[in-house]
RNA sequence: GGAUGCUUAGCUCAGCUGGGAGAGCAUCGCCUUUACACGGCGGAGGUCGUGGGUUCGAUCCCCUCAGCAUCCACCA
C-alpha cells in the first residue's frame, strides 16, 4: 500500500541500486532493434550542475522510452579528461598546498592529475545515480584510457600522412597565463572599451612625419613597417621612404598595401608580424621580419629594451608615458573593441608566432557540407542548427591543435636527437633512446572529436559493439557545443569511418538564473541541482527541465515551477492510491472488450488513447514538452476531476475496476521516462506486475477503442456540471445547496446520467423528460435543456438567455458567413467543411432553444 | 560587419504542418465533498511588439520597422 502522502525520499530510495543489480541499464536484447547514445562527457573538474541535469536527462527520457518501445537502448557513459581545465585546476590545488606543478616534473605531475581524475570521477558517477540516469556502466570510457589513447595516435599520424596535419609557424591564439596555445574556438571575443594612441613618427632624411594610431603600443619593438593604402593622397609619396619607430629609432620601411582602412585611424598603420594575425599575412606577402617581443608569459623580451622584463601592460603605460614625455603622442582616442580572452583563464589572449600542429580544415569540411547535401545527413533538432555548423565549416580555418600542457595525449611525434629527422608513429621507436618525444598534448576536443566511435572500439571494426551500436542514434547536447564539439565529431567520423557519427541531434539551450543570467561562480548564481533534489525530489527535478523548456531555447531556473511539478507528481500519486483502494488486493484484470463497457468507460478509454497518441507522436519528434502537456491535460481534467470523480458511484464494478487500472497503468508508463522513481513505487504496488517498470512496453494506440460519441455523451454531461457550477458560484449560491434538474431531451442519455449529475451538482432529484416546462434556471445545449428549479428573478433570466443568445448569434452569423463564402466551400478542407456545418446546426437547434424559452417567460 | 532566436494574461512560458488563444505561479470568490489543502470548484485577466502583404481565413507563412538576447568575424 501506497504511504499517505509521496515522500521523494522515501520513493527514490534503494531504486537506483535495484535497477543497477538487475543490470537493467546493461543488459541487451540482441534480436531488438538498436538505440544508442554516447553521453556528452564531462569533464572531470567538479561537480555536475544543472546545466549536466538539462544535458542529459532528456536523453535519459529518450533511452528509457525507447526502450518501453521494443528497442534495444545502450546509453555509454563516460569522461572526458578535459585538458586545460583540469591540468589548471590540479596546478591550482598544488599551489594551495604550496607546491608549484613544474617541480613535479611531467610524471609527478601526472600522478597528482590521475588522482584528481579518480576522485571527481567517483563523485560524477554519485551524481548519474542520484539523477537516475540508465547508463550502461560495463561500457564506460575515458578519454585517456590505453584504447582511446591508440585510437588518437591512430587517427593522429593517420591525419599526417595524407596531409591534413601539418606542422607550421604562424600566429597562434596565446594564452599566457596558462602558457598554452588556444584554438579559434577557445578565445572568447568580449568588447572592451580600448584607446587608441597616435603617435608621430619623422620619415626619415625630412622634415616630414607620419602619424600612426594603435591600440598596441608595447608591440611597437616588434614593428618592421608601416603601411599606408596606395589609394590614400596624404600619403601615396612617402610610400618606398623610411621613417623612425618612435620606440627604438629602428628605420621602418613605409609600404602600400590594400589592406589598409584609409578611413581607420589615420590611414598608417603599424605592421607586428609577430604579433597580429593580419600583419603576419602582410609580413608573409612582403618578405618582412618577424620580431617576437615577449615571453610565453607575455612579458617583454629582450627585443623591448629597457622595458624588458615588464607586464606587456606595464610596459605600455611605460611606452605611452615616454612618448608623451618626448612630445611624440598626440591623441589619445577611446574607442570599443573585441578582445579576446581565453575561455579557460580569461586572460587577453596574445597573437603570438609560434611553431604548432594544425590540422587542415578545408578538406574535411567539405564532406561535412557534402554529407548535410546528400540523403544520409544528420536531422538536427531543431532544423536551424544545422544551419549554424555549416556555416562554420563554411568559413572555418585550420585548428590549432597541440597545447603546451602535460595532462592529454601526448603527440605522437619523435624528433631525432642528433637533429636529422622525425618520426610520426602510432607506436614510439624501438630505438627510443635516440628519440625526443614531442612535449606537447592534443586539444581536448580533438579526442572528443572521436568519441562515439573511439568508445565503440574503433578502430576494431569487427568489434560487436561497433557493429551493433554505431553509428549512434542520437546525440543530445546544448548548442553552445556545436563547434567544439558536434562538428568535430563529424569530420573526424566521416574521415575515420566514413559515416556520420549520429543519425540524428537533439540540441538544447542553457539553463539560467532566475533573472535570466548566465549561471556562473563569479556571480554566485548558481543553482546545485542536489539541492533542488533534497528539496522536491528527482523526479521533479527532471520533470521541470524536459518539460518547461522548448527545444533550442534558454530556459530559466524556476523554482515555482519544479513545486509545481512536485505538485503534479503528488497528483498523480493519490490518483494512484485511491485506484489501488478501490481494486483492493485481491483484483485481477481482465480485458472487457470496449464496446461492452458503460459510456463513461468508453469515454475515459477514448480519450486515454487519444492522449497516447499524441504523446507518441511528439515523443518521437523528442518535443518532451508538448508530449508532457498532453498527458498533464489527460491526467487533471480527464482523469482526476472528472472520470475518477464518476468512478466513484460504481467503484464496486468489474468495468469501473478494470478500467481505473487501465488508465493508471497508462499514465504512469507514459510519465515514467520522465520521472522513474514515482513510477516505480507505483508500478510495484500494482496488483499485477512485472519486477520491475522498466521491463514494461510502453502503450500502444488501441484506435478501436477510441469512441467520438461516447466522448460527446461524457461531455454533455459535464458542460451541465460545469453550467450549475457556475451558476452558483456567480449568483453567491453555496456550491453544495441541493436543487432539482430537470432534463428536457429527445435523445438518449446514457444509463445513470441522472445519477452522476446529481453526484456532481448536489442535486436532490433529476427528471429527465422528452418534453416539459421551463420553470426555472434554464440551460440550452444543442439537443437538450437543463432546467434548474429555483425561484428566480425572471427579469434576471431573461438577460442572461438574451446574452446567450446574443453569443449564438453571433456564432451563427460566423458560420454563415464562412459558408456562404463560396471561396471557403470551394478551398477549404473537406473534414474542415464538415465541421463547420455541424457546428452551424447546432448552433441553429440551440437558438430556437433559446428563443423559445425566452417567449416562454 | 554577418547570422540566428525571441517579443502571447501581472510574472515565467506553451501554442504541433494557418480554421475563434492555453498552462504554472500570482490574484479574487467559494468549499475542511470519504485519492490529494503538495487539495477541490468557479471567476477575472490577452487589440498574440509595429506597419504592410499572401489567403476564403493569419498568433502561426512572407516583407518592413522597433526592442531584447545570443553566436560568428583579424579592422590596426
Amino acid at each position: 500500500m501506497l504511504d499517505k502522502r509521496y515522500s521523494h525520499q522515501a520513493v527514490e530510495q534503494g531504486k537506483y541500486d535495484f535497477w543497477l543489480k538487475n543490470k537493467y541499464f546493461s543488459t541487451h536484447d540482441l534480436t531488438k532493434t538498436p538505440f544508442s547514445i554516447v553521453i556528452p562527457p564531462p569533464n572531470v573538474t567538479g561537480k555536475l550542475h544543472l546545466g549536466h541535469a538539462l544535458d542529459t536527462i532528456p536523453a535519459d527520457i529518450l533511452i528509457r522510452y525507447k526502450k518501453a518501445q521494443g528497442y534495444d537502448s545502450m546509453w555509454l557513459p563516460g569522461m572526458d579528461h578535459a585538458g586545460i581545465a583540469t591540468q589548471a585546476k590540479v596546478a591550482e590545488r598544488l599551489r594551495k598546498e604550496g607546491i608549484d606543478y613544474h617541480s613535479l616534473g611531467r610524471e609527478g605531475f601526472l600522478k597528482q592529475a590521475w588522482a584528481w581524475k579518480d576522485e571527481y570521477a567517483s563523485t560524477i558517477h554519485k551524481q548519474w545515480a542520484a539523477l537516475g540516469l540508465a547508463l550502461d556502466y560495463p561500457k564506460e570510457r575515458f578519454t585517456l584510457d590505453d584504447k582511446l589513447n591508440q585510437c588518437v595516435n591512430k587517427v593522429f599520424v593517420s591525419l599526417y600522412n595524407k596531409g591534413l596535419i601539418y606542422q607550421g609557424e604562424r600566429i597562434i591564439n596565446w594564452d599566457p597565463e596558462l602558457k598554452t596555445a588556444l584554438s579559434n574556438v577557445e578565445v572568447i571575443h568580449k568588447k572592451d572599451p580600448g584607446t587608441l594612441w597616435y603617435f608621430k613618427y619623422q620619415i626619415v632624411d625630412s622634415n616630414e612625419s607620419l602619424i600612426v594610431a594603435t591600440t598596441r603600443p608595447e608591440t611597437m619593438f616588434g614593428d618592421t613597417a608601416v603601411f599606408v593604402n596606395p589609394k590614400d593622397k596624404r600619403y601615396k609619396h612617402l610610400i618606398g621612404k623610411k621613417c623612425y619607430n618612435p620606440v627604438n629609432g629602428d628605420k621602418l620601411p613605409i609600404m602600400g598595401d590594400s589592406y589598409v582602412d584609409l578611413s581607420f585611424g589615420t590611414g598608417a598603420m603599424k605592421c607586428t608580424p609577430a604579433h597580429d594575425p593580419n600583419d603576419f599575412a602582410l609580413a608573409n606577402k612582403y618578405n618582412l621580419e618577424k620580431v617576437i617581443v615577449m615571453d610565453e608569459s607575455a612579458h617583454m623580451n629582450e627585443k623591448a629594451g629597457v622595458y624588458q622584463g615588464l607586464d606587456r601592460y606595464e610596459c605600455r603605460k611605460r611606452v605611452i608615458n615616454d612618448l608623451k614625455d618626448k612630445g611624440l603622442l598626440l591623441k589619445e582616442e577611446k574607442i570599443e573593441h573585441e578582445v579576446g580572452h581565453s575561455e579557460r583563464s580569461d586572460a587577453v589572449v596574445e597573437p603570438y608566432l609560434s611553431k604548432q600542429w594544425f590540422v587542415k580544415m578545408k578538406p574535411l569540411a567539405d564532406a561535412v557540407l557534402k554529407l548535410q547535401k546528400s540523403k544520409k545527413k544528420i536531422n538536427f533538432f531543431p532544423a536551424r542548427f544545422s544551419k549554424t555548423m555549416i556555416q562554420w565549416m563554411e568559413n572555418i580555418d585550420d585548428w590549432c591543435i597541440s597545447r603546451q600542457l602535460w595532462w592529454g595525449h601526448r603527440i605522437p611525434v619523435y624528433y631525432k636527437k642528433d637533429g636529422t629527422g622525425m618520426v610520426v608513429s602510432e607506436t614510439a621507436p624501438k630505438d627510443i633512446e635516440n628519440y625526443r618525444q614531442d612535449e606537447d598534448v592534443l586539444d581536448t576536443w580533438f579526442s572528443s572529436g572521436l568519441w562515439p566511435f573511439s568508445t565503440l572500439n574503433w578502430p576494431d571494426t569487427n568489434d560487436s559493439d561497433y557493429q551493433r551500436y554505431f553509428p549512434t542514434s542520437l546525440m543530445v547536447t546544448g548548442y553552445d557545443l556545436i563547434f567544439f564539439w558536434v562538428s568535430r565529431m563529424v569530420f573526424q567520423s566521416l574521415e575515420f569511418t566514413k559515416e556520420p557519427p549520429f543519425k540524428q541531434c537533439l540540441i538544447h539551450g542553457l539553463i539560467r538564473d532566475e533573472l535570466g543570467r548566465k549561471m556562473s561562480k563569479t556571480l554566485g548564481n548558481g543553482v546545485d541541482p542536489f539541492d533542488v533534489i533534497a528539496k522536491y525530489g528527482v523526479d521533479a527535478l527532471r520533470y521541470f527541465l524536459t518539460t518547461c523548456s522548448s527545444p533550442g531555447l534558454d530556459m530559466r531556473y524556476d523554482e515555482n515551477k519544479v513545486e509545481a511539478s512536485a505538485n503534479y507528481l503528488n497528483k498523480i500519486w493519490n490518483s494512484a492510491r485511491y485506484v489501488l483502494d478501490i481494486l483492493g488486493p485481491n483484483f485481477k484484470a481482465e480485458t472487457i472488450p470496449f464496446k461492452k463497457l458503460p459510456i463513461t468507460e468508453q469515454y475515459i478509454i477514448s480519450r486515454l488513447n487519444e492522449t497516447i497518441e499524441q504523446v507518441t507522436r511528439n515523443m518521437e519528434k523528442y518535443e518532451l514538452g508538448a508530449a508532457s502537456s498532453h498527458l498533464y491535460n489527460f491526467v487533471y481534467d480527464d482523469f482526476c476531476s472528472f472520470y475518477l470523480e464518476m468512478s466513484k458511484l460504481t467503484s464496486q464494478n468489474v468495468a469501473t475496476k478494470n478500467t481505473l487500472y487501465q488508465v493508471l497503468r497508462g499514465v504512469i508508463l507514459m510519465i515514467y521516462p520522465y520521472t522513474p522513481f514515482i513510477t516505480e513505487e507505483i508500478y510495484q504496488n500494482l496488483p499485477e506486475h512485472l519486477k520491475s517498470i522498466m521491463l514494461e512496453s510502453y502503450p500502444q494506440v488501441d484506435k478501436k477503442a477510441i469512441s467520438k460519441e461516447a466522448v460527446a455523451k461524457a461531455n454533455l454531461l459535464n458542460s451541465m456540471i460545469k453550467d450549475i457550477r457556475n451558476y452558483k458560484t456567480s449568483n453567491k449560491l453555496a456550491p453544495n445547496l441541493p436543487v432539482n434538474l430537470t432534463i428536457i431531451t429527445s435523445d438518449n442519455l446514457f444509463p445513470d446520467f441522472d445519477k452522476y449529475l446529481a453526484r456532481f451538482t448536489f442535486a436532490k432529484k433529476v427528471d429527465i423528460v422528452k418534453e416539459g416546462q421551463n420553470q426555472g434556471v434554464i440551460f440550452t445545449y444543442p439537443n437538450a435543456t437543463l432546467v434548474v428549479n429555483l425561484e428566480i428573478d425572471k427579469d434576471e433570466m431573461k438577460a442572461r438567455l438574451t446574452k446567450e443568445l446574443a453569443n449564438i448569434n453571433n456564432e451563427i452569423k460566423r458560420s454563415e458567413g464562412l459558408l456562404n463564402n463560396q471561396n471557403f466551400v470551394s478551398k477549404a478542407p473537406a473534414a474542415k467543411l464538415q465541421l463547420e456545418k455541424e457546428k452551424y446546426q447546432k448552433h441553429l437547434a440551440t437558438k430556437k432553444s433559446l428563443e423559445e424559452k425566452l417567449k416562454a417567460l
